[in-house]
DNA sequence: TCCATATTTCTGCAATTATGGAAATATGAC
DNA sequence: GTCATATTTCCATAATTGCAGAAATATGGA
């Protein structure tokens, strides 16, 4: 559900780390990488990582004692394109051309 | 904040009021139509109305006795913005041509 | 003024979410 | 097996959010 997935990345701490592994993709970052970056405390970065999992929005790895995330690009793009459908194709209330200039 | 933003869409009812308005932009409807289309109590409504609102999602203008909410596209194309340039062009974690096809 | 309709505000409650310390679990090195 | 490190789960608490009935407010017409 499209509902589930906004409410998840509608959280700063969450949105920072989808930017975060978004900047580290394809690779992703392990769990401590994270939370060095972020500042964020063990137990409450665990929880916040588990709901991006819930949610699709990411993916998990082990390596070894390290989880590495990583952000899960095909739900990323399910999400942008059901947007985009809403606001440009479905119904035109925003032009392509005023969100992306692509035409290589 | 972005975060605010997708957080107020993130809720299954809110959603369904951004894609009704979208449906109906420019125009935009009523209070009472989104009511009778979504069948929500009127304080109810009102107080997600009253949410995108604050998030600046929807607008609103008085028309004697009622109030008509529009989408705010401005802010649907910054967000939109936002998280094509996190997707795409600052991380090219997905491919441009993934989420849109223009170039007509 | 009084009435009808539209919409919001008030109020309270239930449910969900965020947060983080402490304990538990997982893994690998020795 | 013991230890060290990485990460999660357990637990409790605080804060936010969702919901909706009832009352209040806004507007315009008779």
């Amino acid at each position: 559900m499209y509902a589930d997935m906004l409410s998840a990345m509608g959280t700063e701490p969450r949105l920072r780390i989808m930017q975060l592994l978004l900047s580290a993709h394809p690779e992703g970052l392990v769990v401590g990488d994270i939370q060095e970056e972020l500042e964020i405390p063990n137990s409450t970065l665990s929880h916040h990582l588990d709901k991006l999992k819930n949610e699709n929005l990411v993916q998990v790895k082990r390596e070894s004692t390290f989880l590495r995330y990583t952000a899960n690009t095909e739900a990323l793009q399910e999400l942008m394109q059901f947007l985009y459908s809403e606001c440009c194709t479905r119904n035109k209330a925003l032009r392509p051309q005023d969100i992306v200039a692509i035409c290589s």
